[in-house]
DNA sequence: AGCACGCCGACT
DNA sequence: GTCGGCGTGCTC
């Protein structure tokens, strides 16, 4: 990071709105090594050259305007780290690891500040005796010269005390009259230390939390870790319903007994109001909750309520990760393997490895926790680079529930074509008799324009690749990955059936199913349609919470972190509908979906089943996820990974080609492809494409993608900024824009 | 935010 | 012509 640059960009600590950019100064040569971001200096500023103190935001070699014009910073500041320092360095990290400018970062880690808020108030009153004001306002009314001063002192004879800001804003008076007039005494300007309101805070009410054997176990080691100082990051691997909550109150309620702050990061969608209430009930107002939905402003309202010291833990998606909480002891990341950890926006970063650098930066520990880890933290666990502790046992009474494969081939070989086995079926009507609910549970992710054999179940892959292929309209079938292209098979390439196609089976045709079967059912259908009303969700999980219908029929967001007693049944319609999607982690989303449906059922007294219906039932992720045997899975998915070179192993960026003309997008996917062509040679650099993403154009943006694959991933990042570098000295590429998606969660 | 610049009214 | 109030614009 210490790198000798010529010049620093510093953003000036003034709070206002006009001073929100950067400014440009010359780096002496005995500070070259103490400047970076984040560092604290003071510099001359403005034509009389005061010194004021500023944060450096970047060192460059590049200068920004006239070199003769720029001023030498004065000093760096030794003083304690504030949080502004923490949180421009954690900016420029993901700056540098995920590519992005630095304000696109800055504006990522700190959120605007809406209104500005001065940290003191500044109050003007009169400094004269009443009747001398009187003479001084009868003085100001006679002549035009003082328009100001007969404004200001009319107001201030109605009310003695005015506040600054209403006073220059509304009053327009400017700081020079109010000045002068300080200056021969006849208002004084005090500077009030903002009256902190009087709250007054709930104590923690619930009972502290009472731990089973093996969550005590995993508590006091990672208690151990924290008193030898010892930081690496936790992973926690329990089964659904083990218990893990507990484990991080208990943690939390250490850290904050050594006043220090805690950030828990929860997915939005788990984040119910169960969850909530749970931390609530132990820490009282000292927790806040932050969401998506809230407004920039509002989240900066939390925010300063952290700045504050007002409280101590803050639970939100991965933007809290972000809560510049002075002393932060440990973030928690709950369902660490959810890929809303990683942002869809530019700069697309992942918020497990983002706390991880911000608690590396402030001595903090991170614990995560998971039924069912992602490859990458399982990978790190199993080599030494996490700790790890498995909770085997639910906490509450119920063993998991028992899981049935049904081969769908031999459904069809048996004549029944309906979207139902007759496994299915019967458990279906077992439990509608008996009075219990029913999940049914489709796998559509990433489905679409998925080809594969009702045959034999076999999807059809590229050739280079080893994922599945995508049908283009066409007629083609075209590889995601490197644009291996050809036209979509008559009959399948490997048992000749012809009963080949794309397909997708949809909420709406399982409930039109459900009621020709069962016409007395109660169904709820969760999906786009019926979920786009604000609060859509909640209220039909809350209607079947509360046993308004007895099946459930959705996607994705009905597996996610919701108990339902009274759910003994979960029916998988189509396993593998995600299993080939064009994704390298397909067999990974498939397994984690699948564990979670399965861990739906039996969370009450009943035992629970599942039937997880599938075309390829000798699959390793399906049959793994039927025995809920992770590290069975891992063990299988680890080696595919190893083989086809593919992240953990293998560091992967996405270099996304964006333009509104196809030429231009056409031409800088060129020039970086000569580019990196040229940096590869000898580096043990794989490059894939550049190929047309999978949707080739996003209102009428055409998008191109090249993969770059290496095992270091620090040599990827010197790549980026390569390739950054150089598209900015050559600068011929019209609107054609470049964004790098490392260890890319979604396909281009 | 806070400073200097410069316009314009008022007074010598 | 000079002094000083007061709005404006700029700060690497």
């Amino acid at each position: 990071m210490a790198v000798k640059a010529k010049y620093a960009n510093v953003i000036v600590d003034i709070s206002h709105e006009k001073l929100d950019k950067t400014f440009q100064y010359l780096i002496p040569a005995e500070m070259a090594t103490e400047i970076f971001p984040g560092v604290r200096v003071e510099i001359p500023f403005g034509r009389a050259n005061r010194l004021i103190k500023g944060y450096v935001i970047e060192a460059t070699d590049e200068s920004a305007c006239d070199e003769r014009l720029l001023k030498q910073i004065h000093s760096v500041s030794k003083d304690s780290l504030p949080i502004e320092s923490q949180l421009i360095q954690l900016a420029w990290w993901i700056k540098e690891n995920y590519g992005s400018t630095m304000n696109q970062a800055l504006k990522t880690v700190i959120p605007v500040k809406t209104k500005v808020r001065p940290k003191t108030k500044k109050y003007i009153e009169l400094d004269v005796s009443d009747k001398e004001a009187a003479g001084l306002l009868k003085i100001y009314g006679n002549t035009k010269k003082f328009v100001a001063r007969y404004r200001l002192m009319e107001e201030l004879s109605k009310e003695k005390m005015l506040p600054w800001d209403i006073v220059t804003d509304k009053l327009n008076i400017s700081d020079s009259t109010l000045k002068s007039m300080e200056k021969s005494g006849i208002i004084r300007i005090s500077v009030e230390t903002s009256l902190r309101d009087t709250v007054h805070y709930h104590d923690a009410k619930s009972d502290p939390v009472s731990l089973n054997t093996e969550q005590a176990a995993v508590v006091n080691r990672i208690k151990k870790d924290m008193e030898s100082g010892d930081m690496t990051p936790h992973l926690i691997f329990g089964v659904t319903g083990s218990g893990k909550t507990e484990i991080y109150i208990s943690l939390i309620e250490e850290v904050i007994s050594r006043g220090r702050q805690a950030i828990v990061l929860i997915p939005e969608i788990a984040l119910t109001y169960q969850t909530v209430m749970r931390f609530y009930k132990r820490f009282g107002d000292r927790v806040s909750f932050i969401n998506s939905r809230l407004s920039q402003g509002e989240k900066h309202d939390q925010f300063e309520k952290a700045v504050n010291g007002d409280i101590d833990i803050m639970i939100g998606p991965r933007s809290a990760v972000f809560t510049p909480f002075k002393k932060i002891g440990i973030i928690i990341i709950d369902e660490e393997h959810e890929s809303a950890y990683k942002s869809d926006m530019v700069p697309k970063y992942h918020a497990r490895e983002t706390a991880i650098e911000r608690a590396r930066m402030t001595d903090a520990l991170v614990v995560m926790g998971s039924a069912t880890p992602s490859v990458e933290s399982y990978y790190k666990a199993s080599n030494n680079i996490f700790r790890l502790s498995v909770l085997e046992n639910r906490a509450t009474v119920n063993d998991l529930p028992q899981v049935h494969l049904v081969d769908l081939r031999e459904e069809l070989k048996n004549g029944n074509r309906s979207i139902f086995s007759d496994r299915l079926l019967n458990l279906m009507k077992d439990r509608l008799e008996k009075n219990r609910q029913i999940i049914l549970f489709i796998n559509r992710r990433g489905y679409a324009g998925f080809v594969s054999c009702r045959s034999c179940g076999e999807p059809v892959k590229c050739i280079h690749c080893d994922v599945g292929m995508t049908a283009h309209n066409d007629g083609n079938l075209v590889c995601h990955y490197c644009g291996y292209r050809i036209p979509t098979p008559k009959a399948c390439p490997e048992c000749g059936s012809k009963y080949i196609a794309a397909f997708g089976i949809g909420t709406q045709k399982v409930e039109a199913y459900v009621k020709k079967i069962f016409p007395d059912s109660r169904v709820l259908r969760m999906d786009t349609d019926t979920t786009s009303q604000k609060g859509g969700h909640e209220k039909i999980l809350a209607a079947f919470a509360n046993h308004e219908a007895d099946i459930l029929i959705g996607t994705q967001m009905i597996v996610k972190g919701h108990d339902f007693p009274l759910v003994s049944l979960v029916g998988v319609i189509a396993a593998d509908l995600s299993l080939y999607a064009s994704d390298f982690r397909a067999a990974e989303k498939t397994f984690q979906l699948l564990t979670q449906a399965a861990g739906r059922s039996g969370r009450g007294t009943d035992k629970g089943e599942v039937v997880i219906q599938t075309y390829s039932p000798d699959n390793y992720c399906i049959t793994y996820a039927a025995n809920q045997d992770y590290p069975g899975f891992y063990q299988q998915e680890i080696l595919y990974r190893k083989l086809s070179h593919y992240p953990p192993l293998t560091g992967m960026v996405a270099v996304i080609i964006t333009s509104p003309d196809k030429t231009c997008a056409d031409n800088l996917a060129a020039f970086i492809a000569a580019l990196v062509d040229r940096l590869a040679a000898g580096e043990g650099l794989q490059v894939i494409g550049p190929s047309d993403a999978g949707i080739a154009k996003i209102k009428d943006i055409y998008r191109k993608v090249i993969y770059l694959k290496h095992e270091e991933n620090d040599i990827l990042v010197k790549i980026k900024n390569q390739i950054e570098k150089e598209i900015k000295e050559n600068g011929s590429f019209g609107q054609a824009g470049v964004q790098f998606d490392f260890d890319p969660m979604n396909n281009y």
